[in-house]
DNA sequence: GAAATTGGAGACAGACCTGTCTACCTTTTT
DNA sequence: AAAAAGGTAGACAGGTCTGTCTCCAATTTC
C-alpha cells in the first residue's frame, strides 16, 4: 500500500546491475525526502532488488549514503569540469552560465539544493567526513580555474575568491530553499561579478 | 539505558511551567540532533515532564516544532533589534559585530547553524510555509534598518542588500558546516562592507 | 544435463517512535 | 477535611525501520 507498485525508475530500467539501480533508487529517494527519512526497504523496492542484494552490495545504509554522496560528487564535479573547460578564458561567462544552470535546475520540481548541504543538515555526524573532503576537493579545482581563466589571478587571490564563489553559491541555494525566491540567484551572480556594490563607498 | 538519569537541563531547573520546559529542551534537542532524529520521548525525559503534560501542552510533535522554530525566531529577531539599536547609525559597525557575535557562537561547541535551514533540510514539507514567513520577516526587519542607517538607502537598494546579507549569513554559515572553517565569517563581513573586491574591474 | 551462482520476494526479530490510556501523587480549591 | 485539578510515571498499541534469514526461480558454469 505505502508502495505503489509503479514502473521502475529509469535508472532501475538500465542498469542491469543491482547494485547501480540500488544507488540510482538512493540518489533519487535521498534527494527528494533526505537521508534520514528515506527508508532501505523503498529504496529496494524502487530499485526493483532485494534485500539480499542491498546487503550484499553495501553493507548497510552508511555505507550507501558514502556512495550517494560520491556520486553527487562524481557528477557536480563532471558538470563543473565542462563548464571551465568551455569558459576556460572568461570567468564572467563561467559564471553567468553556472548561475544559468542552477536556475534552469531549480526550476525542475524534484531538485532539492545542494545534496551535500543537505546531507550534512541532516547526518553531519555520519558525513562530516567525506563532505568536508569534497567541498575542500571543490574548493581547490575552483582555485586551479581561477589562476588560468582571464582574471590570471595569483594563488591567494584565487583561492580567496574559490571561497567566496562557494559561499555565494551555497548561500543562494539555501536562500531559495527557504524562501522559493529565485532572485537569489541573480544577486548570487552580480556578487560573484562584482557588479554587487550597492552604493555606498 | 538509553537515556541516563542526569541533571534536567538548565531550562527544566527553573520553569517550572511543564510546556515552557518542554519547549527548552526541544530546543536543545532539535537543534543538537535535527527534528527529524530527535525524538518526543527524549525530549519529555529531558524536560522531567511526562507524556500527559506533552500531549496537553502541544498536541503534537509538529506542533512542537512550530514552536521551536518560533522560539528560535524569537531569540534571533532580539539579538537583531538589539545589534541594529546600537548600530543605528553604523553599518559597518553593525556588520563588524553580527559577525562576531557569530563566529563567537560557532565557538560554542553545541552551535549547529542556522535553525531555520537545518529544518529546512530535513522537513521542508512540514515547514516551508511558517519558515518562508520567518524569513521574509527577517529580510523587512534588515531592510528598514538599512534605509534608516548612515547608508540612507532608498527602499530598492535596501532591499537589495538586504537580500545580499541574508544570503551572505546562510552561505558563510553553511560553508562552515560543510567544512569546519571559520574562514568564511571574515569573508563574508569583507564581502558585505564592500572590501571583498578581488583585483578585477 | 547437472551443479553452482546470482538475485528477487519476503518473513521475521529487535529496536524505536508516536500517541493513548491508566495509576498515582501533590497541590489547590471549596 | 473532601474534592478537584494538575502533573509525573510509565504501560501499551500500532506502526516503521534496519538488518538477518529462508525459499525459490533464473541464469551461468562445468
Amino acid at each position: 500500500m505505502k508502495i505503489e507498485n509503479e514502473e521502475p525508475a529509469f535508472s532501475a530500467r538500465i542498469d542491469s546491475n543491482p547494485g547501480a539501480r540500488l544507488l540510482g533508487a538512493a540518489r533519487e529517494l535521498f534527494s527528494e525526502q533526505g537521508y534520514q527519512v528515506a527508508g532501505i526497504n523503498e529504496i529496494i523496492a524502487r530499485s526493483g532488488t532485494s534485500k539480499k542484494s542491498f546487503y550484499k552490495y553495501f553493507p548497510g545504509k552508511q555505507k550507501l549514503g558514502e556512495a550517494y554522496l560520491q556520486a553527487e560528487r562524481d557528477e557536480q564535479f563532471r558538470m563543473l569540469h565542462q563548464l571551465m573547460q568551455r569558459h576556460r578564458d572568461n570567468y564572467r561567462a563561467f559564471v553567468r552560465t553556472w548561475i544559468y544552470t542552477l536556475k534552469k535546475g531549480v526550476g525542475c520540481e524534484d531538485y532539492q539544493g545542494c545534496p551535500f548541504a543537505n546531507t550534512a543538515a541532516q547526518a553531519l555526524k555520519e558525513f562530516g567526513e567525506p563532505i568536508g573532503a569534497i567541498m575542500q576537493e571543490w574548493h581547490e579545482r575552483l582555485t586551479e580555474y581561477l589562476t588560468g581563466c582571464d582574471l590570471a589571478l595569483n594563488r591567494k587571490a584565487a583561492r580567496r575568491l574559490s571561497g567566496l564563489m562557494l559561499m555565494q553559491y551555497e548561500g543562494a541555494i539555501q536562500m531559495w530553499r527557504l524562501t522559493g525566491d529565485v532572485k537569489y540567484f541573480d544577486l548570487c551572480e552580480e556578487a560573484l561579478c562584482g557588479l554587487a556594490g550597492v552604493s555606498y563607498k
